[in-house]
DNA sequence: CCTTGTGTTCTCCG
DNA sequence: CCGGAGAACACAAG
């Protein structure tokens, strides 16, 4: 499930790698992932090179260079949902982003059998570097949207970034002052905050010592500041450590993400607390499994 | 049955 | 009755 800092080191990898390369093909392989008129979605990405790549929370923007003659800014967006992946071969090396969903699908996407039978796009470059779109339960996307579409997107869809100094104890004690719902419905709502989803959520109340079933508008201050302090910090340090693999996610040089190993609750079932010992409770909470500890987290 | 991100739809309440 | 908030559902497949 890539989450922030998944999308953020799938970002900063292509960043590295594609920018500056032209397209000279495209093909979709599932119809309903490219969002736009197949005619106009290739027509708008061929023989074309990507600027510039972006991230609002999970979704992933890459801008496309406008050639001469041309007055509009265009944007791909990528969102990856809940299986995307993005994958980028180059004859020299592989270099692999996003979520697989088990060591099976790992082997067979970096076993060199691309496309597999979950690849839904390709998009192919002059250098010869392939970028394949892989998703298996077909949530996620591929869209073109102009300057404008692409604001009112990001305007309408979310809130600050964890890191930006937008993102602060101020704005948080006004969005959550008389909420009614409970925390981890708040901290999952992409308008509120940009990027955390059902791991980093997880993680941030369980080091913000609050229980997430608590109402959004009884947190006291001293807690919201150490909310602010948890997101801050868990969404840093997943960033340094390149994500968290809970299936399969590996870096361009064919790492994992290292964050997984660091988890204190998610996923954790009901082991003990790394804190206090006692089985870690896990239930349903804004339609999610949840994971807290009820004598860590008040 | 379970897993989840997000868009849409339904329901409730003041 | 209206608006908004929040809950519930839809999507998809292994």
């Amino acid at each position: 499930m890539p989450e922030l800092p998944e999308v953020e080191t799938i970002r900063r990898d292509l960043a590295e790698s594609i920018v500056g390369s032209e397209i000279v093909a495209v093909k979709i392989l599932f119809l309903k992932t490219a969002k736009n008129d197949a005619a106009f979605f290739v027509k708008a990405l061929i023989n074309h090179k990507i600027e510039d790549i972006g991230r609002t929370g999970k979704l992933l923007s890459l801008k496309i260079k406008q050639k001469k003659g041309e007055t509009e800014n265009l944007y791909l967006l990528v969102h990856l949902k809940m299986t995307g992946q993005l994958i980028l071969t180059s004859k020299s090396k592989k270099i692999v982003g996003g979520h697989s969903l088990n060591e099976h699908s790992f082997e067979s996407s970096v076993g060199g059998e691309l496309p597999n039978r979950h690849t839904r796009a390709i998009i192919e470059f002059k250098n010869g570097d392939k970028l394949f779109f892989n998703d298996l339960r077909k949530f996620g996307y591929l869209k073109i949207v102009d300057e404008l579409e692409f604001k009112k997107i990001i305007v309408a869809g979310y809130g600050p970034e964890p890191l930006s100094p937008n993102l602060s104890v101020k704005y948080l004690t006004a969005k959550l002052k008389n909420k009614k719902k409970n925390i981890k419905a708040f901290l999952l709502d992409q308008k509120m905050i940009a990027g955390l989803g059902n791991i980093y959520v997880d993680e941030s109340l369980f080091l913000a010592k609050i229980k997430p079933m608590r109402l959004a508008g009884s947190l006291k201050l001293i807690e919201i500041k150490s909310l602010y302090l948890a997101i801050n910090k868990i969404i840093k340090k997943a960033i340094a450590n390149r994500g968290t693999t809970f299936n399969n996610y590996v870096d361009s040089s064919g790492r994992k993400g290292n964050f997984s190993r660091l988890l204190s609750v998610y996923g954790r079932g009901k082991l003990p607390c790394l804190k206090c010992k006692k089985a870690l409770v896990k239930t349903k909470l804004a339609g999610r499994g949840t994971h807290y500890c009820d004598y860590c987290q008040k």
